[in-house]
RNA sequence: GCACCCAUAGCUCAGCUGGAUAGAGCGUCGCCCUCCGAAGGCGAAGGCCUCAGGUUCGAAUCCUGAUGGGUGCGCCA
């Protein structure tokens, strides 16, 4: 059930009324024709921009669409009074009975708010990706959060949501992962390790070099590099992602699928991409100009298998192969993408860091020559997280110790503190965590003031089991302060809508803060209006004064469960 | 040099893809507990939406340019 929606259709249906009987010509497009909330409550319920979007097309004047849009509108049942306002609002105000009955629906419905707007179309959210050298940490934290709600929230509108990791695991990087586990392992048989510049010095390769000897004992000792390190590389990537699974599941993520980079080579499938792209004239043989104004030192012109990508948006065209025709990163990436288009994805996500935001279009351009621009493929940035303690920030440095990784943050915060602080801002805007307040009990803390909400309400249904008091989904509420609370019930559905077409779930983490605004505003008006308590001496009323806030509890819950948030049922 | 992102109250940020008098928290000032959780609530003050043009009934939002900040730019993934 979604209000705002039914409400538009009775706004469509007038004007389609208006168009037969020839108040309106044939053939106008309705499709901007919007029904939202009025800026000012004071305004009414909702307000439609009808008058002002047609106004052109139907070359009349916005106010005289309005008025004879608004004696249409008057006739249905549900509407309580109409205005026309401004330069051709349309304000309606409903009747008392559309709120309850809409309290009603969100108990005795089990999923308010869901959307079939995604129509079962198939979507790939492709999000962290760290590579497999080591742990977690918190940048990786806010793009795991970031993909995570993301994916709920495009479930919660009727997508087909796969979640999936990229492992790089075909690159340099995982050999240098498996020389600095290979010095672990010497280590571990009681040798002096040496761990040479550019290798990963971290204490977490040191249970891998003792695996490594559990496994082989010193059979490795002594053997050549091309012995050891096809196995040893293996292994310890491996061990890397049980670690990096292991990171997710404590934030609450869970992968449908991991996709490994190396299973691309040597299976013909990079070479199959890039027959695609031949196929299409977007392959080449050429030289790239220097970039302009910083030109490095070492330059000179190169022959290199090119990607066209510059015919679906690109600013140059990018290589594909190094000179010494190896490949370069972005071709088992253009096969990757491939992949994913082949699976029949009609919506492809990647969710990288924000230093990643040179790639961006020519991913895009790979998407769109591979799929014919048929498939949607959209690319996030994550911001950067700072971190504070006590105001002050938190300098990181792997030399001195103080890396932080999303363990770390996790152990110290708290998945749900984590995750929802991670969710309030714009994907490209940069964070700010501060590990003191994160955790402070006070208003100014987003957390704390939704669950506390939430608890609120768990809070008065305990006192009500008390009192023995039986639920019922039947409400009574007339109040100003009451409707204001059901009127933001009644917008879930919408921002649900809104934040999925968007790919943004940080409105979700705002709506909940909201409609907690809305519900301790009238908590509080309870203090001085008796009538607005939850709780009766009369067991009845008691149990019709409630329906409200659980209506609020159910959609609180729905909420943070998009965001993969517990709801609290009490504060400690 | 080029590309992308950003610029909104003293501070931190929203602003529902072009709508009405631009909102919230913090901070400042003033109120509200004999009462379901005051860990809350109500109110006041605080704005050339960086600047200059353009598009139209209407712009913080879209376009162009400028300024300031961030990121990136062929054998690193």
């Amino acid at each position: 059930m979604n209000l705002f929606a039914d409400i538009r259709v009775l706004v469509i249906d007038s004007l389609a009324a208006l168009t037969a009987e020839g108040v309106l010509p044939e053939g106008l497009d309705f499709a901007n024709v919007a029904v939202e909330p009025p800026r000012d409550p004071l305004h009414g319920d909702m307000a439609t921009n009808a008058a002002m979007v047609l106004a052109k097309p139907a070359k009349a004047k916005p106010r005289d669409i309005a008025e004879k849009l608004a004696a249409q509108l008057a006739t249905d049942p549900r509407i309580e009074t109409v205005d026309v306002a401004g330069p051709g609002f349309i304000n309606l105000r409903l009747v008392q009975g559309v709120w309850s009955g809409l309290v009603e629906t969100v108990l005795s419905t089990e999923n308010y708010g869901r959307s079939t707007m995604g129509a079962g179309k198939k979507i790939n959210v492709e999000y962290v990706s760290a590579n497999p050298t080591g742990p977690m940490h918190v940048g990786h934290t806010r793009g795991a959060v970031f993909g995570d709600a993301l994916a709920s929230l495009l479930d919660f509108a009727g997508f087909d949501v796969t979640r999936e990791y990229y492992i790089n695991d075909g690159g340099a990087q995982v050999d240098v992962l498996a020389r600095s586990a290979f010095e672990r392992y010497r280590e571990a048989n009681g040798l002096n390790p040496e761990i040479a510049e550019g290798m990963y010095p971290g204490d977490y390769l040191k249970p891998v070099g003792e695996a490594l000897k559990a496994k082989y004992g010193e059979r490795l000792l002594n053997t050549p590099e091309e012995q050891w390190i096809d196995e040893v590389r293996e292994f310890a990537t491996d061990e890397m992602m049980k670690m990096i699974r292991a990171d997710l599941a404590s934030l609450g993520v869970t992968m449908d699928n991991f996709f490994s980079e190396k299973s691309l080579y040597g299976t013909g499938l990079i070479e199959a991409a890039l027959k695609e792209l031949d196929d299409k004239g977007l392959i080449y043989e050429g030289v790239l100009e220097p970039p302009k104004g910083k030109t490095p030192e070492d330059w000179e012109p190169r022959e290199q298998t090119l990607f066209k990508s510059t015919a679906h948006g690109d600013d140059v065209d990018r290589p594909v192969k190094k000179s010494d025709g190896s490949w370069t990163y972005f071709a088992p990436d253009i096969a990757y993408h491939y992949d994913k288009v082949k699976r029949g994805y009609d919506g492809i996500i990647d969710v990288f860091g924000a230093d990643h935001g040179g790639y961006v279009k020519r991913m895009k351009a790979a998407v769109s020559a591979l799929s014919d621009g048929k498939v949607d493929c959209d690319i996030k940035l994550i911001q950067l997280v700072k971190l504070f303690k006590n105001g002050e920030p938190f300098k990181m440095s792997k030399r001195a110790g103080t890396f932080v990784t999303l363990r770390d943050v996790v152990e110290q915060a708290g998945k749900d503190v984590t995750r929802f602080i991670m969710l309030t801002r714009k994907n490209d805007a940069p964070l700010d965590f501060d590990f003191d307040k994160v955790l402070e009990q006070s208003k100014d803390n987003p957390v704390f003031y939704v669950q506390y909400a939430h608890a609120r309400v768990c809070s008065v249904l305990r006192k009500a089991a008390e009192q023995g008091v039986t639920l019922s989904d039947t409400p009574k509420f007339d109040d100003p302060a009451e409707i204001a609370v059901a009127r933001k019930l009644a917008d879930f559905p919408r921002q649900v809508e809104i934040a999925a077409k968007g790919h943004e779930p940080h409105r979700i983490a705002f709506y909940l803060y909201e409609l907690a605004s809305d519900f301790h505003a009238l908590w509080n008006k309870g203090n001085e209006n008796e009538a607005l308590r939850f709780l009766q001496d009369d067991a009845d009323l008691s149990a019709a004064k409630i329906a409200l806030p659980r209506a609020v509890a159910v959609v609180i819950s729905a909420g943070l469960g998009i965001l993969g948030v517990t709801p609290a049922e009490e504060m400690r």
